[in-house]
DNA sequence: TCCGCCGGGTCATACGTATGACTTCAGCAC
DNA sequence: GTGCTGAAGTCATACGTATGACCCGGCGGA
């Protein structure tokens, strides 16, 4: 006698709400597991005939069969979800980039999970580090913006010599190893500058945030530039929380001065909102008596009055481009780093500088 | 002889790249598969002896293991992932709410996807429903926000008879069968129309999007109850689309009347700067000749000039509770439905009305 | 001496799908 | 009748994990 005997038949009951399987399919049909499954799979061309695939989608219906996602991800070894990494989606830059980003992702059938990552580094990553561990395993690919290298590979549990998750960067140095996507910022800002020069500007200031990251650089390194030769001095600068009060206190150090800028170039539209209210303290009138400019084109550049002269960054199509440049990766081609316009876009708040 | 000999025996070089499993832990660290299982569940107290727990943990170091997600999803029967319905990503409420319930999540290890749905039935739901569909079994539970029952069971695939995901809802009416969450929007509505009675005003207007939602009718029906035996009277009311330019236009016809309101009450911030545009159209000054409220705050309310007296939501508590109840009822615990404070926030765009 | 028990593990199996290898059978040419 | 081909399916297995059921050696008590 074998050891043992039939174990406690399970209830023959058919189980009410457990969800179905292909299995059940296959009974309901008539037919094999194998039948249901390349059915599904759409490949049944010259193994099933048109009765039998009618029968199982048939089944299928009756019975609300969805294929386990869980299983199939075992199976193929694949799990058709990428991860997105921003510095934060209260943020409506990144919220947009996300819209986009989730629309080139469901159009070819993938899932995205946010994870909202603290731009500096260290700062509450805590509540975060451990699902991201686990969820590694999980994701066939990242795509993430606005992040220092380093601090990713970090995240992605570099300690180990886990082999690499394939990633495509937005907003950052071209010149780093994985593939980028970026914003002309930099001739977005030339624009700009540019658009403030003919003006008759000639005393240039700037708030800038204390975030690093390769758009902020950019934007500096290119209004430096396009100051070069000009005739055109820069004459302060200051680094500011990303808030609108903190921007104001810092704004207005820039304007109490002697000699102060007739020309303020925020690196954000936030950071401008700040500076309005640090020039109506000082009772400067915009913009007849100080120009201000943004960077983003977020909802706030409309809602200021006047109008915020700024530089639109397309969010949507950068998280669209990123996503697509992701999965074309993962398909094995090899994207191309691409550049996506800034745009100026010229509003209320700049003019030419008062006479003296 | 049996009908196969040994298939094409596998190339037994160490295949390279490919992530470590629990089987090459197990050989590594001289155990087997069972006990590199147990000790990462952690469940190995009177099992395994704790000089081989520290083995399996140094060999699981040096190879970088990770237990692959599909395969305990597919063994455990649960995905540890979420899905969060909201209308919109860039909306800046919403992305706190996502940051919120994202938080909440990491806390008991569970990952979030959203699905951005269109508010309004019908629209701009062909890209995402296909995914959504198939994502369907790769979730547990989903936690939405502000749409409409019918529409989320249609999206939840729910033409066939599986059965139902278990479900929280945002900010909707907490008769209908799934658990909810709300904002005491109701509380709020009612301190801001008693703030401006108190103030002295008595011809009130209204700006409301066009948009159903619980929390739009529940706005409305406390502002009409605030207003009932007040002695003041609500004059006119207007319907817009949302965003700052259409609610302009929709504030001009409200404004531009022989008898205008002296209190104009916006049910969001981003309307409200939209009266403030119309506002200044008609030569008024805010507060002095009218008084503008809004409801959220978001940034844009310390961006407007004066700042926006409006209602505080607590976004982010609200996704973080949101989430909470919906992990307690995956748990098996049956959650109460809750309301969070909503909390009014008096700044300079209210004021007493002019005397006449 | 034998039994029972306990600490420390291992074995075997199931989860649900996808797919390469195999089977079966009808039709047809020779 | 024999062999071959193609259509229509089925079989068996593997993906990697978690876990209930076993197994074994040693020790204490009767």
């Amino acid at each position: 006698m074998p050891p043992t005997g039939p174990p406690a038949e399970p209830p023959a009951t058919d189980r009410p709400a457990a969800r179905p399987t292909s299995k059940d399919v296959a009974k309901l049909a008539g037919v094999s597991q194998s039948t249901v499954s390349l059915v599904h799979a759409g490949k049944w061309h010259g193994r099933v005939s048109e009765r039998t695939v009618q029968a199982v989608h048939e089944a299928s219906a009756t019975l609300g069969y969805r294929p386990n996602q869980a299983a199939r991800h075992l199976r193929l070894g694949t799990t058709r979800t990428v991860l997105l990494v921003v510095p934060a989606l209260t943020n409506p830059f990144f919220g947009a980039v996300h819209t986009g980003a989730s629309e080139a992702a469901a159009r070819r059938d993938f899932s995205v999970v946010v994870y909202p990552s603290p731009i500096r580094a260290g700062t509450e990553l805590a509540p975060f580090a451990s699902p991201f561990a686990a969820a590694h395993t999980a994701l066939d690919g990242v795509l993430a913006s606005s992040m220092a290298l380093e601090s990713l590979s970090e995240l992605l549990g570099g300690t180990g010599p886990g082999p690499g998750l394939p990633l495509v960067m937005l907003d950052s140095a071209p010149e780093a190893g994985p593939p980028t996507v970026n914003v002309e910022v930099a001739a977005g800002m030339h624009a700009l500058v540019t658009h403030l020069l003919a003006l008759g500007h000639r005393r240039f200031a700037r708030l800038v945030p204390d975030i690093d990251g390769w758009t902020f650089t950019a934007r500096e390194n290119a209004y430096r530039a396009a100051l070069r030769d000009s005739g055109a001095v820069h004459v302060a600068h200051a680094r500011t929380e990303f808030s609108v009060h903190e921007a104001a206190e810092a704004a207005l150090t820039l304007l109490d001065t002697p000699e102060p800028p007739t020309a303020l170039v925020c690196d954000d539209d936030v950071l401008a909102a700040g500076a309005y209210k640090a020039a109506r303290r000082q009772g400067l009138r915009i913009p007849e008596d100080i120009s201000i400019t943004g960077f983003d084109d977020l909802i706030i550049a409309t809602v200021l009055e006047p109008e915020l002269t700024t530089v639109r960054l397309p969010a949507h199509q950068l998280g669209e481009t990123g996503m697509t440049a992701l999965l074309d990766l993962l398909d094995g081609r090899r994207p191309e780093s691409t550049s996506l316009a800034a745009e100026l876009t010229v509003r209320g708040s700049t003019a030419p500088p008062a006479r003296r």
